[in-house]
DNA sequence: GTAATATAGTAGTCTAGATATCTATACAGA
DNA sequence: TCTGTATAGATATCTAGACTACTATATTAC
């Protein structure tokens, strides 16, 4: 029995993976192209862009199209506030914390989302990536949709308010109510062990909500990864 | 501009999601091979597993190897509301929700069960264990502690009747409303994994209970470990 | 009847090559 | 100086085919 045959694509990650942790590659650094690394590892190129996938889901690398592979940044770039009511769970219990963000990004709505938010297929709708915090410690992460149509803007105020529900509140004249949660236990995807700074093969609470206004209309559709071992959702 | 030029396996993605969600194709049920597949959409068998890797890592689908791809079961969904009532909401979703009785143990409360059942140390308690299935598939094991000064002859009654809410109310004319509700997400321990028949190193949903009758006493404690993926709780 | 074996069908891995699209740069022309 | 264009190099997508490993089933041997 060859217990050592792993997949060619799975040993090059491990290879690349390791010479990320050890420095050979430093972060924002460039990486050889993906022609020079499959003949470095003496492999076809899609094996190694297999190889490349893995590491880019786990959020160590990122690759720029035109431009080439790059060493991802861990994030702890863009905090724009302290001290936010980030989601109802936190709230139940009083607790308020911390977060940054990690990313923001347009897009045009694809079905499922679409359906979640209530509008059409294809409507502007703003992806946020937030990282909430509870005593300095990342607690959960989560990724927000909201559609544009109603917050026209949103991008822009982002970057000066500090609070989503102020600025829902105080800008758009929204109030932010729970339509519905769901609640689930997952095994934490691997990008996310890395931000969250958990082992691997831990368990996570993964919560799905849906928010709307005052009128009934939808304004956010979420999915937060809370570390599991650190939460706990009280519901009275 | 060509605003629909989305890559083919997303276009496929999309259209095979569709279809889940139309019920074209059922839970559990086998979707025609790669090769049927690919002929199909008039892509490469390559260009159409990457849209089922698209579909597998969004959990609507399972591939075996040298056996197929089939739909996976979507997570049962689990209101929580001020009622228990565990085989209702089973049966809504077309589920045959049975128990059976692992353990029956009448115990003198120590500090934590007092505690939480609001009486006094070495009162006496019954301790049940329990096995939930849905149709046949277990899906929970819980263990509930009552209080057997407000319930005597409980452990006669269990090996009489099914439901526990229905003991409550017919036996004792006692409501069983939820008090409160923690909810964290854990590793299954070994020794459950076996009852529960899944993985070592899988995510279970942990959750604490406790619930009060009409009059506002304290008649369970209660700690239920949900099978992570199978069941989702959902709050309105 | 049962157990071993052959066979067909399935998903997984890897190679090979073509084309598309994006980025950075150099260069010519206004 | 600015702008458009050509070009080289990078990642992204797609096709084609070979081979591996696993599963289920039918067939054969006993």
């Amino acid at each position: 029995m060859n217990y050592e045959a792993l997949p060619l694509y799975i040993q090059i990650a491990q290879n690349l993976r390791a010479s990320i942790q050890q420095g050979v590659y430093r972060a924002e650094e460039k990486l050889p192209s993906e022609h020079q690394l499959s003949d470095r590892f003496g492999v076809n190129r899609h094996t190694l862009r297999r190889a490349i996938a893995l590491l880019k889901d786990e959020g160590l690398l990122r690759t720029d199209k035109g431009r080439g592979i790059f060493v991802a940044t861990p994030p702890l770039e863009y905090p724009i506030g302290k001290r936010v009511r980030y989601n109802q769970a936190l709230e139940a219990q009083g607790k308020q914390g911390s977060y940054q963000l990690l990313k923001t990004v347009p897009i045009a709505a694809e079905s499922e989302i679409a359906q979640k938010l209530e509008i059409a297929i294809g409507d502007p709708v703003v992806v946020l990536e937030m990282l909430g915090f509870a005593d300095e410690h990342p607690l959960l992460l989560t990724t927000r949709y909201f559609p544009l149509t109603l917050f026209p803007d949103l991008v822009q105020h982002l970057k000066s308010i500090k609070s989503i529900s102020q600025l829902m509140q105080e800008v758009y004249d929204c109030e932010h109510i729970r339509r519905c949660t769901d609640v689930s236990a997952r095994l934490v995807r691997p990008q996310d062990a890395r931000i969250l700074q958990v082992a691997l093969n831990q368990a996570i609470l993964l919560v799905e909500s849906i928010n709307e206004n005052q009128h009934g209309q939808v304004i956010e559709y979420g999915v937060t990864r809370f570390r599991g071992n650190d939460m706990k959702l009280v519901l009275r």
